[in-house]
DNA sequence: AAAAAAT
């Protein structure tokens, strides 16, 4: 199915069109016909499927054949980058539409607080928001919702995991109650259910298959030490033709900086991203990273739901995430489009609960390899076989096939081989020198309608149909 | 036990 049989306004086509869109994703497929025809709607959807472009284009086609008098349309999502990317897909989407649109979230200068406040007074027809400076800016009484036809609450159980419940709430007390609501979650426990009934009228329901990463995702398991994992990161590496560009995900905002100096101090383009981070830092550095300046991001999980990236190679979990959850999403960076991608996974000695939790969310155990001895590093840390037994009923997924679920630990001498059924890609790993890192096809060449505005950063010697990300943050 | 988000 294309976008051509939706029936969408010519307008909107266009910018579709421009924005190098053409066949339509299974969520795509099922949400569009249904946003448009005007059922409040929750989507059990995950980053990476096409969702965001799964309510945008309905939405502004809806915006298209509406006057353009009054805010039509808020967006609430869990952090700052995501409010503005997709402000930027908007903007794209939107070109050839008269549309308006503005990202508002906190952390900036004070002259984005002016800003905002004069973009809100004057009125967008679509307002992205983090609910705190949302809720900020209503207080000071010139945000008018009173027309407002459409709500949309994006990646919801991660708003509801920050604690966000009570400010949805409070934002959508002073919404019409006539309105359109669009509820997407990656995952749908009972408390996103409860929610949902307080804000959605007699919702559709779109329900995708489960949190499966996508399977062009090579994924590595590595046993190592806290001590052994720079080494260990500088080793894999090495083997490659040259890392293109990684995510590297840490678990403490703490560790940011360091791991940052560290590769520094091997030789390696590296930034970091957090919430401690400037938010004038946050958004250069996420800037320059999708443009290529610099090859390695190490970042916390305020990038790991949402964020796209072209041509991201790889990504590094140099700290297995707390949630289940978040290994999926943080992996769910790469491989993204048509791409392929790589993901590397250091499992330490306080890990194997989680490592558990991931694999029986993944429905499928991962060849867990210990090289560290061979490199000199050290013994690496032992997988533990008793738990892969001991833990009663939550082990019921395991052993379909019969196989012997403590297979998974190995000596240091005997790294391969192991239980390999989920890995058929593994033999092609990225610690072989001789297979060069993928080529990298680019996707969406020429993809933005126009020129950027701002002051775009074009990566030095890089060429410019790399993507970029738009430069100023609001276009009222 | 962490991160994120309003100042």
């Amino acid at each position: 199915m294309t976008f051509n049989d939706f029936n969408l306004h010519d307008d909107l086509l266009s910018g579709v069109e421009a924005m190098n869109y053409k066949q339509a994703t299974p969520i795509q497929e099922q949400a569009i016909p249904k946003i448009l025809a005007g059922k409040d709607l929750i989507a059990c959807a995950q980053t990476g499927t096409g969702k965001t472009a799964a309510y945008l284009i309905p939405l502004l086609d809806r915006i298209s054949h509406a006057s353009h008098d009054h805010t039509s349309t808020l967006i609430l999502v869990p952090t700052r980058e995501l409010a503005k990317q997709i402000d930027d897909q908007v903007e794209g989407f939107a070109y050839f539409v008269s549309a308006t649109s503005i990202a508002i979230y906190g952390g900036g200068k004070s002259e984005n607080w002016d800003q905002q406040r004069r973009a809100l007074t004057t009125g967008a027809d679509i307002i992205i928001a983090t609910p705190g400076r949302l809720i900020a800016h209503m207080q000071m009484g010139y945000v008018n919702f009173d027309k407002l036809d459409y709500l949309v609450l994006d990646e919801a159980d991660k708003m509801l995991d920050m604690g966000f419940s009570d400010d949805i709430l409070n934002i959508v007390r002073q919404l019409p109650a006539k309105r359109q609501t669009l509820l997407f979650s990656a995952t749908m426990p009972n408390k996103i259910r409860e929610f949902a009934k307080r804000i959605l009228q007699e919702p559709d329901e779109i329900r995708l298959a489960v949190s499966k990463p996508a399977e062009r995702v090579d994924q590595q398991f590595y046993l190592a030490f806290d001590r052994q994992k720079l080494p260990l990161l500088a080793h894999l590496m090495k083997q490659t033709a040259g890392v293109q560009s990684m995510v590297l995900f840490t678990s403490r905002k703490s560790n940011v900086n360091a791991i940052v100096r560290d590769l520094v101090r091997l030789g390696y383009g590296a930034r970091g991203i957090s919430s401690d981070s400037a938010q004038e830092d946050r958004e250069v550095v996420l800037r320059d990273f999708k443009n290529k300046q610099f090859p390695i991001l190490v970042a916390t999980d305020v990038l790991s739901r949402g964020i796209d990236i072209d041509n991201l190679t790889h990504v590094v979990n140099f700290d297995i995430p707390r949630d289940a959850e978040d290994y999926i999403h943080r992996i769910g960076r790469t491989a993204r489009a048509e791409a392929t991608g790589t993901a590397i996974t250091f499992i330490s000695d306080q890990d194997q609960d989680r490592i558990l939790r991931i694999e029986r969310l993944l429905e499928h155990e991962v060849e867990k390899r210990a090289i560290t001895e061979e490199l000199g590093l050290g013994v690496a840390p032992v997988f533990n076989p008793k738990l892969y037994r001991g833990g009663g009923s939550r082990d019921k997924q395991r052993n379909k096939k019969g196989r012997r679920p403590g297979q998974p630990v190995q000596s240091a001498h005997a790294p391969k081989s192991l239980t390999s059924e989920a890995a058929p890609a593994q033999g092609d790993a990225l610690p072989r020198g001789d297979k060069p890192v993928r080529s990298n096809k680019r996707r969406n060449k020429n993809r933005r309608p126009r020129p950027e505005k701002g002051d775009p950063v074009q990566p030095t010697g890089a060429p410019s149909a790399v993507q970029s990300p738009a430069g100023s943050e609001t276009h009222p």
